[in-house]
DNA sequence: GCATGATCATGC
DNA sequence: GCATGATCATGC
């Protein structure tokens, strides 16, 4: 048998070799048996990259796929969107659900993030035309490992999902109970699905395996572009050590020592949007690319604190136009489509001796129950714009987001469904919530 | 010090 | 000229 050209062991090795996939397809690296080339299009893609690119046969399906790497390998299906970007053709199965045991499992020593903690994912160009060995390989791989933030969300799911199975309940699971886990059916389908016996309860219950929601898919093949766009590097983590990079040496130093080593001077005493200049020259200075990425769709936002750590004030987007809102919905809206973005938070903190410094620069996005909740006040705005334009949410009506005024002056007004004319308003995140997501930075 | 209303400075 | 991110101003 000949020597393997990766490291079983390492992460990175197995990473490297899979590079070669990239813009190929699995007919153009590997030897392929007639048995494989001579189906028209089925077959699990994924096997057969282990089996014939990988030459790596996995000991036991219990753990990951490279078992002393503690990786899985995962294929999984992208398609392009009219606007040509990839989406994913559907959720990623990650690995089947045993009822028996999940029921007596912790989370944190649960066979599920034994085996998917850390991934490395292959994205293939779906299309059913193709038999899967031709499928070719877009964008790079993935090496992925669940980020914190998210691993809060997927024990939430995962809990639920073993809290049905221990009431007994695992014949009434259903992928919309969750928000990133997912608990799809995954048998033979059709009319003969297969059932499996649950231990709670005779009712005997569809197979089931745990996977990442089509949407959680999407959200990471957006924060997979953002880093090849940016670096040409793949992953996210690379991409935030570069941005740490960048403002590490700034941190700690005043608002005046950053302005005079950038040279970008105060023109007025009140300049409003002077941090945002600070925070941008920081980011951009001698690389291009990076401020393309932000463009490519990362917000950064400058926050301010107090010496006591209150931020000074909310957070404004961009405005809406009450005529507009009221023929809307919510993920169609710019404040959504703001939200579902990765934040880039430039704080900066008054200290004791009343000097503004640079605190702390963090990626952040907002979390999935905040964002029902923004979508709240926003459905409510909609609701009031057909009603009463002059009455908005206030910040005392939710714990996350609040409507306001945003005109160039007074003169800055629209139409209103009513038929009045009104200054332009926008959605604000309120400022008691961004302290609390300084807090957990 | 905070909620709310009002407006500034910038870049495209 | 206008949208945008941010900040100022006021009143309690």
């Amino acid at each position: 048998m000949s020597e393997l050209e990766y490291d079983k062991k390492s992460p990175e090795s197995i990473y490297e070799f899979a590079l070669k996939l990239r813009g190929k397809c699995l007919d153009e690296v590997a030897n392929l048996p007639p048995s494989v080339t001579n189906k028209r299009n089925r077959g699990d893609l994924g096997s057969l990259v282990e089996k014939y690119f990988f030459k790596h046969q996995p000991e036991s399906n219990r753990g990951p796929d490279f078992a002393e790497a503690g990786l899985e390998l995962k294929t999984t299906g992208v398609v392009r969107n009219k606007s040509g970007s990839y989406r994913a053709k559907e959720r990623l199965v990650l690995t089947m659900i045993n009822f028996e045991s999940l029921a007596s499992e912790k989370w944190v020593s649960s066979s599920f993030l034994k085996k998917c903690a850390f991934l490395l994912i292959l994205f293939y160009q779906f299309d059913k035309e193709v038999p899967v060995h031709r499928r070719r390989f877009v964008l790079d791989p993935l090496l992925f490992r669940i980020p914190q933030e998210d691993l809060v969300i997927m024990e939430r799911d995962w809990q639920l999902i073993r809290k049905k199975v221990q009431d007994g309940k695992a014949h009434e699971l259903s992928e919309g109970d969750t928000f990133y886990l997912g608990a799809c059916r995954k048998g033979s389908g059709g009319e003969k699905e297969s059932l499996q016996r649950q231990p709670f309860s005779n009712v005997p219950a569809k197979s089931r395996a745990f996977s990442f929601k089509q949407s959680y898919v999407n959200k990471l093949i957006d924060g997979h572009l953002e880093g090849e766009v940016s670096l040409g590097v793949s992953n996210e983590i690379s991409m935030e050590m570069a941005t740490r990079e960048r403002y590490a040496p700034y941190i700690g130093l005043s608002v005046s020592e950053i302005s005079e080593i950038l040279s970008l001077q105060k023109k007025t005493k009140n300049q409003k949007g002077f941090h945002k200049m600070l925070a941008n020259k920081i980011l951009f200075m001698g690389n291009q690319t990076l401020s393309e990425l932000t463009k490519a769709g990362i917000e950064l936002k400058t926050v301010r604190l107090r010496e006591n750590g209150r931020p000074r004030e909310s957070m404004s987007f961009p405005g809406f136009k009450t005529r507009e809102i009221v023929n809307q919905e919510w993920e169609d809206s710019t404040f959504f489509e703001r939200l579902e973005r990765k934040f880039l938070l430039i704080v900066f903190k008054v200290d004791s001796n009343n000097v503004e410094r640079l605190f702390k620069v963090a990626y952040w996005n907002m979390p999935y129950e905040d964002r029902v909740e923004a979508q709240r006040v926003w459905e409510e705005t909609k609701k009031r714009s057909t009603i009463d334009s002059r009455n908005f949410p206030k910040k005392s009506e939710s714990t996350v987001a609040h409507v306001r005024p945003k005109g160039r002056d007074g003169d800055d007004k629209e139409l209103t469904p009513q038929g009045n004319m009104q200054v332009k308003q926008c959605f604000w995140l309120n400022s008691g919530y961004i302290a609390r997501v300084i807090e957990t930075l």
